[in-house]
Parts: C-alpha cells; sequence; structure tokens
DNA sequence: AGCACGCCGACT
DNA sequence: GTCGGCGTGCTC
C-alpha cells in the first residue's frame, strides 16, 4: 500500500496535486521535501506539503525526483507558512518562498568547491630526500604540508611554494597526496578574526531578569510552552548582555538560537560583538540579511541547516532560519517597524518570533526600550511575562529633557536652532563635549512654494511636494526618487520669487554652521552616505573626536553609543506627530525616548532639548519625565475607546492603477463585494483615495477593515478578490495588521 | 505560471 | 484549404 504527496508546485498559481510515491522513494519523501513531478509534457520542481494514506484525485501520477535525501524544510516551517498564508491573506507559495530563501529552492548555486590537497600517507625524512633531489617543488610541497598539519587549498599551496598545480597533481600520482574537490564556506567575515570577549557582570536587576529567562529556557520542550516574555529596559540598561548569556546557557544544552535585529542595527559592530562572545566558546555564527550575496545566503542556510551555526543573527527573513531543536527566539527592538515587511507575504518578524517559539515550545524574549503598545497590551494582560530593567548598567541618570515652545522662540530667534537650543550647544562645546542634532527629513528645503501664483512644484508621479537638495541643486521626490533641476523662477507664472520653505537636514546643517562657525559640523543621511566607507568613516570620527556636531536622520537615532555626547538637540519634534495614522503618537514617543538615549552615557548627565510647536502633546510630555507606563496608559485607553489595535486587527486594502476612474470603480466594486461577503461583526470602513492619493504615477484607494478573528476574514478577503476580475492594470493589495497607513 | 486546445481572419 | 492570432481553462 503506497501512500502519496500532496506537491505544491513552484510556478503553478499556487495549485496543489497529489502523486503517488515511488516504493522506492518511500523512506525519503516526507513534508517539506522538493520534488520533481511531472505535468502534462513537463516535469516541475514543487514543495511536498502533506503525506497522506489516501487521495481523490483520479489519473495519479508518480513523483519522478527526489531533490535531497532529508526534507529542505522541516515540517514545523511548512506549518508557519501555511500559517502566514492563510493569516496575511496570501498563496501559500509566496509564504514558501520567505521560508526557503531563492537560492536554495533553485538548487543552481551550489556550494563553492575548491580543490583541498591533503597528505595520504605517512612519509618519512628520508623519502623527502630522495624527492628533493629529482624535484626540489614537490619536496618543498610536501614539507609544507606537513608543517600546516592541515589539508590546504591547492590554489594556496601553488602560492606559498610557487609551484605549479602539475607538481601537486604529480604528487597525488604517486600516492602521497590527495586531492579532492571540498566545500568551502564563504563567511562573510571570514577575513577578521575575532578576540573573544568574555561575558560581563550582571547588576541586581539584570540578575532577577536573566534568572527568568533561564527559568524559562528550563523549561524548553515541555507543555505547556513557556510564555513570550516582554523585556523593557530603558536605554543603556544592558538588555544585550542578556541576549548574549540567554543565548550561551541555551547553546550549553546543545539547542540553538535566533537573534532579530532591525535591519539597520546589523551593522558590522553589532555582528562582531556577537561573534566574538560566541569565539570563547567555538560556536559558529550565522548572519542572514538582505544584502548578502546569493552565494553567501546560500553558504549561510546550509551552515545552519547542518547544524554547524547554532547562533543565527539576522533581519525579519531569520524568522524563518532552518534550525533544529531551537532554544530561543530573541527579538530585539520589538517595536520597529521594519520587522513588519511590506512586501507579499506582509509578515510581522516579532509575531512569527511568538508563534514559531509557541510552536517549538521554546522561549521567546521581545526587548526594547520603548515597547509596541500591542506586545505591552499582551504583558499587562498576562499572555507575555513582564521582566523591567529601570536602571542603566553605569548607573548613569536618563538624560535630562527640556521642552522648547516654538511658538514663542520660532519668532523670537531662530525657528531651525531657537535661543535656548543655541545656548546648550555653547555650553556643551565650550567643555569639549559632543551634540547630536537630529531631524527627521532629507534635504535642503520641502517645498517649493510660489509667494504670486501658489504653486507648490509636485512630483508628477505622486502627490507629495518635492524636496530641494541645496548640495545636488535638484529637486527630488522622497517617495518615487523622480529627480530634476531646481527651478530658479515658478515654474507656473515664471514669477523669480519662488520660495523654499521648511526644513530638512542640509538646512539644519547650513545653520549649525552660521551659528557656531568655529565648530566642525558634519551630516550623516541618505545623501551623504551613499558611499559604504562613508558610514563607518563619519562614525569613527565622531566617536574619536573629530565632530563637534553630528547632524543626522533616523540613521543616528538608533543604538550608537558614544560616551561624549551629552547633548541631544530634537529639530522638529512634531514631524510625523499629525500624520493619518493612529500610531502617530506611538512613533513620537519611542522616537523621542530613543533619541533621547544617545545622550549622556560617560560620566557625564546627558541633556535633551526637544523643540516643539506642540509642546503639551501628550507623546511629548511621557517621553520628556521618561515615563513608558504613563504614555501606555492614556494611549491604550484611547486606542480601546476607537476600537484601534491591539483591540483590534487592522486590515487594510490598497487599490492601486495608472488609471484614476478604473481604480475607483474597482475599489467601489470590492467595496461592495465585501460588503456583502463579511460578516456583522467586521467593521468594513467606506473606500477613499488613500491620504497619500498617488504615487509611483498610481492612483490609490484603500478600503480599511477591523476585525478580532482575522484568520476568518482574511479567508473571506481572499475568496471575494478570487471571484473579482479587476482590469489589467489595476491591482489590489491586502495588508493584514497594516502598519504604513499611507 | 505555462501550455494545449480551440475558434476566427489572412495567405501561399 | 492552412497558418497563426490570442482567449479560455486545465494541470494530480
Amino acid at each position: 500500500m503506497s501512500k502519496f504527496a500532496r506537491v505544491l508546485l513552484d510556478d503553478s498559481g499556487g495549485r496543489v496535486f497529489d502523486y503517488g510515491i515511488p516504493e522506492a522513494a518511500a523512506a525519503v519523501v516526507a513534508v517539506g521535501s522538493r520534488v520533481r513531478v511531472p505535468v502534462r509534457m513537463r516535469a516541475l520542481l514543487g514543495t511536498v506539503i502533506a503525506v497522506s494514506e489516501t487521495t481523490e484525485a483520479e489519473g495519479i501520477r508518480e513523483i519522478s525526483e527526489v531533490m535531497s535525501a532529508e526534507p529542505t524544510m522541516s515540517a514545523q516551517l511548512i506549518r508557519l507558512a501555511e500559517w502566514v498564508a492563510n493569516y496575511y491573506c496570501c498563496p501559500l507559495e509566496a509564504a514558501l518562498r520567505s521560508v526557503l530563501p531563492g537560492v536554495i529552492r533553485k538548487a543552481e548555486v551550489g556550494h563553492k568547491k575548491r580543490l583541498v590537497a591533503r597528505i595520504a600517507r605517512e612519509v618519512s625524512e628520508e623519502e623527502i630526500a630522495t624527492i628533493r633531489k629529482r624535484a626540489p617543488n614537490q619536496a618543498e610541497v610536501i614539507v609544507t604540508l606537513l608543517a600546516a598539519k592541515t589539508p590546504m587549498l591547492v590554489s594556496e599551496i601553488a602560492e606559498k611554494c610557487s609551484v605549479a598545480p602539475q607538481t601537486i597533481r604529480a604528487l597525488e600520482k604517486k600516492g602521497l597526496l590527495s586531492v579532492e574537490p571540498e566545500t568551502v564556506a564563504r563567511d562573510p567575515h571570514g577575513s577578521e578574526t575575532f578576540v573573544p570577549n568574555s561575558k560581563l557582570e550582571l547588576n541586581v536587576e539584570q540578575t532577577v531578569v536573566f534568572a527568568r529567562v533561564l527559568a524559562a529556557i528550563a523549561a524548553n520542550g515541555l507543555e505547556p510552552a513557556p510564555k513570550p516574555m516582554l523585556l523593557h529596559g530603558v536605554t543603556g540598561s544592558g538588555k544585550t548582555e542578556i541576549y548574549l548569556q540567554a543565548i550561551q546557557q541555551v547553546l550549553d544544552r546543545g539547542e540553538s538560537a535566533i537573534l532579530l535585529v532591525p535591519e539597520i542595527s546589523l551593522t558590522p559592530q553589532t555582528v562582531e560583538r556577537f561573534k566574538s562572545r560566541f569565539a570563547a566558546t567555538q560556536h559558529e555564527v550565522a548572519v542572514l540579511h538582505s544584502h548578502l550575496s546569493e552565494g553567501e545566503r546560500h553558504d549561510e542556510w546550509h551552515r545552519i541547516r547542518s547544524g554547524a551555526a547554532r547562533v543565527v543573527i539576522g533581519a525579519r527573513s531569520a524568522v524563518f532560519a532552518p534550525v533544529e531543536k531551537l532554544g530561543i527566539v530573541i527579538v530585539d527592538e520589538e517595536h520597529e517597524n521594519t520587522y513588519k515587511q511590506e512586501e507579499m507575504p506582509r509578515y510581522h518578524g516579532r509575531d512569527l518570533a511568538v508563534l514559531r517559539g509557541h510552536m517549538e515550545k521554546c522561549a521567546v524574549l521581545l526587548g526594547s526600550a520603548t515597547p509596541s503598545l500591542e506586545s505591552y497590551h499582551h504583558a499587562v494582560a498576562g499572555k507575555y511575562e513582564l521582566l523591567r530593567l529601570t536602571v542603566r548598567v553605569d548607573d548613569q541618570k536618563m538624560p535630562f529633557i527640556r521642552i522648547v515652545d516654538m511658538r514663542m522662540e520660532a519668532k523670537k530667534s531662530s525657528p531651525i536652532i531657537s535661543d535656548p537650543l543655541a545656548k546648550a550647544i555653547t555650553a556643551r562645546l565650550e567643555k569639549k563635549e559632543q551634540v547630536i542634532l537630529f531631524l527627521n527629513r532629507r534635504g535642503f528645503s520641502t517645498t517649493l512654494l510660489c509667494g504670486k501664483c501658489g504653486y507648490v512644484h509636485e512630483c508628477p508621479n505622486c502627490s507629495i511636494s518635492l524636496t530641494f537638495h541645496r548640495a545636488a541643486n535638484r529637486v527630488v521626490c522622497h517617495m518615487c526618487g523622480h529627480l530634476a533641476v531646481a527651478p530658479t523662477k515658478c515654474p507656473g507664472c515664471k514669477d523669480p520669487g519662488i520660495k523654499y520653505t521648511g526644513t530638512g537636514t542640509e538646512k539644519v546643517e547650513d545653520t549649525v554652521c552660521k551659528f557656531f562657525p568655529k565648530a566642525v559640523v558634519k551630516r550623516m543621511d541618505a545623501d551623504v552616505m551613499q558611499r559604504r566607507e562613508a558610514y563607518r568613516e563619519t562614525l569613527n570620527a565622531f566617536r574619536t573626536g573629530k565632530i563637534d556636531i553630528l547632524v543626522g536622520t533616523q540613521m543616528i537615532a538608533k543604538g550608537l553609543h558614544f560616551p561624549n555626547v551629552t547633548l541631544v538637540g530634537i529639530v522638529n519634534a512634531d514631524m510625523g506627530l499629525h500624520l493619518p495614522d493612529f500610531r502617530a503618537s506611538e512613533r513620537t514617543f519611542q522616537l523621542l525616548t530613543q533619541v533621547a538615549g544617545r545622550a549622556g552615557r560617560g560620566d557625564v548627565e546627558g541633556e535633551v532639548v526637544v523643540q516643539s510647536y506642540t509642546p503639551f502633546h501628550p507623546a511629548i510630555q511621557f517621553a520628556r519625565h521618561h515615563d513608558f507606563e504613563g504614555f501606555y496608559e492614556q494611549e491604550i485607553e484611547w486606542r480601546q475607546k476607537m476600537g484601534q489595535p491591539p483591540f483590534t486587527h487592522f486590515v487594510l486594502i490598497t487599490v492601486r492603477s495608472p488609471h484614476q476612474e478604473r481604480g475607483r470603480f474597482s475599489t467601489e466594486t470590492l467595496h461592495r463585494r465585501l460588503k456583502e461577503a463579511l460578516p456583522k461583526n467586521v467593521t468594513l470602513g467606506e473606500f477613499a483615495p488613500a491620504p497619500l492619493e498617488k504615487s509611483h504615477g498610481n492612483f490609490r484607494f484603500h478600503i480599511a477593515i477591523r476585525a478580532h478573528a482575522i484568520t476568518k476574514v482574511s479567508r473571506m478577503i481572499r475568496d471575494v478578490l478570487d471571484k473579482l476580475t479587476m482590469p489589467e492594470d489595476v491591482f489590489a493589495v491586502v495588508d493584514v495588521d497594516a502598519i504604513q497607513l499611507l
């Protein structure tokens, strides 16, 4: 009695077919196996997603080839992919693509193979002497290999002994050496050596927290699965050390660990810190991120799959790392929006970390100085275990935060650098301390406005105004990258009096240079950091004190620490506060807290100056008092009243088309069908043009849905969309638990 | 997604 | 009569 495999074809529009498992392959075909199967006249690649004793299908054919002896994906990862497909309303095919990197599924890029030579048998001194008379080069090779005590690359030997490869071949013929192609892993950090660093002593709070983490790890594999832990630790409270020691504990138990970090934090320094720590215990660390080459990704994946590397650090997609015996998943900066994938499948890395931990019954640790409302709500509700670190490791006080009311100050002094901020900078410069100025917008000015006819220079493809970049003398669209020469007169009425209004980092840099001509000012944003080394160079210059004032965007807000930075100025705290986004307030609070955390990490107390036109906004006031709980309390109350997440799930459907009327019509039809299909307890919002009405030349429309049981709703939306045929140039995107609302 | 099947117009 | 346009639907 043979079995049947349910196979999902790679490029077959998400359809599954049943195939017979040949007797000979019965032992190797399992859920997660990659197989070649006959489809009509062709043989296609697919993934086995289930194995059963029976099938309803008629005209069953047999699997023609099994790609590897072991399933390429574990049954658990297949289950995770199925969950992603059901929850995030996408085809299983798309979810599986995230689980299995393209390079692995194609199986074309093999391991990088190189010829490796090793000593084949004992060689006596006399023998070497005999060889040396006839073939001194051959003798040299033998001596080198003996001295090395390990096999060497043929190319390496050839170079070192300056001999031709034939010399080595000759030795192989004599039976003294064996030469074989061997897999050589490309280590993205292979050329670096790591100085082992040992663990730091934990303070009282850290010890308490770590004990709880240990308890969770000790419960790995038991029923019920340990509760996920939320570590709320203020900036500088030593969360990373907890992560490091937790991972060590997991390794000691023979298990593996996954650490998710936001893509931007995955700097060489971060990676180095982890590699160094585990270098001491000889454990390999694999790194996964989007900038790996195909070959590197291939090698890292196999290093993980084979168990050679049991620590995985990576951006969101690393949550799918093929580790066995998962012992802990850690999500650093769990509130970060970069964990949400903004293309299909639109999963949230942190949420999948929690789910995977639950499925594999292992510890899950989420960490942040400013937890997301969602996670903190779970902690308060007892779904997560809440752990706290309230003091900084060096007993450093939290920085003093001063709010400058720009409604008054902007008139009196400069709208960019107010008097109080200027005075604070002067004082710090006199003491030879360093300053960071933060503004979350690139460019010189944000709007070109004609004073005469009211013309605003907008992007032809997007409904936002173009930003003037003075250094390049161009106007640039920050959405689609549209570029044009900066106009000198109004493109509408030809009046030469066109005005540049609004502030970007370029203008801040400019103003600061004028205010403090003696200070060394450097700007750090995506524009000046185009060269890869520029980032490191600037940071090094800043660290060694060659720069007095660093002006920058997001880039300088996250996780960098410089002991000599004692003042952080936030040029405009209101930016982003008034966007049509229910998370605007939460984001502002997080950003202010994170940026403020950059101040005062040395032995001098830090100071933060926040410029705002709405100084009494709760997000600003609570951030000022370092009061996360206070912010949470008032924000969660509002969310509950409004039926916003975390009390509902928010699903956003975006319909886009280059043709405005076709887009509107399709949205209308979709909305009507949804109204018919969705049950009463699901809130279906009216369809409307998106706040960002036009982007990349597409008109965009939104339908918002709020619901409690998302998987059911997801299914219904999929059914409605499948039945609906849209015009060729109209596309609908479903985003479950949407973060990007514009 | 491909690719066969099929049902209509232009052409050796 | 045949070649080939692409519109519709099936693939275990």
